[in-house]
DNA sequence: GATTATCTCCATCATATGATGGAATCATAC
DNA sequence: GTATGATTCCATCATATGATGGAGATAATC
């Protein structure tokens, strides 16, 4: 059996994700907390294993070494964000831009203060470098122009400019902010837990609309 | 000599900035721009030493333990963009919030973009934690409020709302964020440094002075 | 119930890492 | 020159960390 076409085959990632109660499941999303925290190399497979109370060989029998876990629990992420997109575009395809903003703000706002892993791991992924060189994960620069394009800031798909990139950037960069740092900007805000969400939706909102509607006037 | 009341006497971070020649500022130097790069845990003191073609007792006879060491790292930081702060209000104070914003974000570009390094330290010690309990700098949480009532969003020093405190971490966080992830989204744009840097502030001020100066209409 | 495959843990290894003591080197003051 | 203090490096240690082999446990298959 050396052929195996089967392209619908569930990756590991697939499966792991069909049965949340699994023990590969369970490990990669004790994996994807303390990854958020830490980073890649403040987490060791001992502190992850010991959240799952296993020992670290079970850790290494499900998910080969620390740098593949780490590879899944971004891939396992990625799949996520791009669910969410896509719930995002059917609920506003063809609505104005300031209404499209405000759905997204809301809505990603919903799933990352939910889960704020996600957002830390984000801003991670993007800005802090493993020893080891990563991948950029090709996907992205297509997610990137797709928005851009649905935001009507390019003609096509294939053809955005490096600004209306930047304007997309921006906006997902303002989101992730605030939800990865919520920790430390809660103490210079003074607020709870639920009144930092609400402050930070209002303020993304106050921040990220004007400067889009302004530029659909003209 | 139980008692030194000489407390203009220079600090050990003084004194290294005042001679960058010294080991002491050439070790602190090197611990910067590899913090930023790979975070706390991500950084070995033999990475640093190898950096400044040193042995690693020298830097512990210089700096003490890591620890030590990173938070020199932090301080020294944080006095750098305090300096920065002071520049930008004495360059803007009476100006129109506009005017304000414009300039804030041409100096701190063309501040960061020379030091990428202190971007990115900023955005890890906002979202990153290390293992060991790190303090959070008091100072901070009166940085902001002070822009926040050089802005004009609040009454006076004191009583800044969450919400006014929350729009200068917003304009910040953009700022901070567009240099941190330079390498990651310079990929995305598909453009060169230079060009970079120009979008990067054209985006910034696309996005954020109009939700100021709309508010300064109402 | 025997057989097989899957899963889990214990013991262990090799290397990485933070840290230190002490000798050697260098500069400075006398 | 010599004495003193400051600086640097070499050798070394204790622990942390990633990783593995293999025994035992558990579940599935026949």
């Amino acid at each position: 059996m050396e052929h195996n076409f089967n392209l619908s085959m569930p990756t590991p990632l697939e499966k792991a994700r069909k049965d949340p109660d699994s023990m590969k499941a369970k490990i990669l999303c004790a994996a994807r907390d303390l990854f958020a925290e830490y980073g890649y190399h403040g987490v060791t497979t001992r502190m992850i294993a010991k959240n799952v109370n296993i020992d670290i060989s079970t850790l290494h029998y499900h998910w080969g070494d620390k740098e593949n876990l780490y590879e899944a629990v971004l891939d396992d992420l990625n799949d996520e964000i791009e669910e969410k997109f896509k719930e995002i575009e059917s609920v506003v395809r063809g609505k104005s831009l300031a209404y499209r903003l405000e759905v997204a703000i809301d809505v990603m706002c919903d799933y990352l203060f939910e889960r704020p892993a996600a957002a830390k791991l984000v801003m991670f992924s993007h800005f802090l470098k493993t020893r080891a060189p990563g991948v950029l994960d090709e996907r992205l620069i297509k997610q990137v122009s797709n928005i851009a394009f649905a935001m009507g800031l390019a003609p096509n798909k294939e053809g955005v400019s490096a600004s209306a990139n930047a304007r997309v950037l921006a906006v997902s960069n303002a989101i992730y902010s605030f939800v990865a740092g919520e920790d430390f900007m809660r103490k210079i805000l003074k607020v709870d837990k639920p009144e930092y969400n609400r402050v930070i939706r209002d303020t993304l909102k106050f921040i990220l609309i004007p400067a889009f509607t302004r530029s659909e006037d003209s």
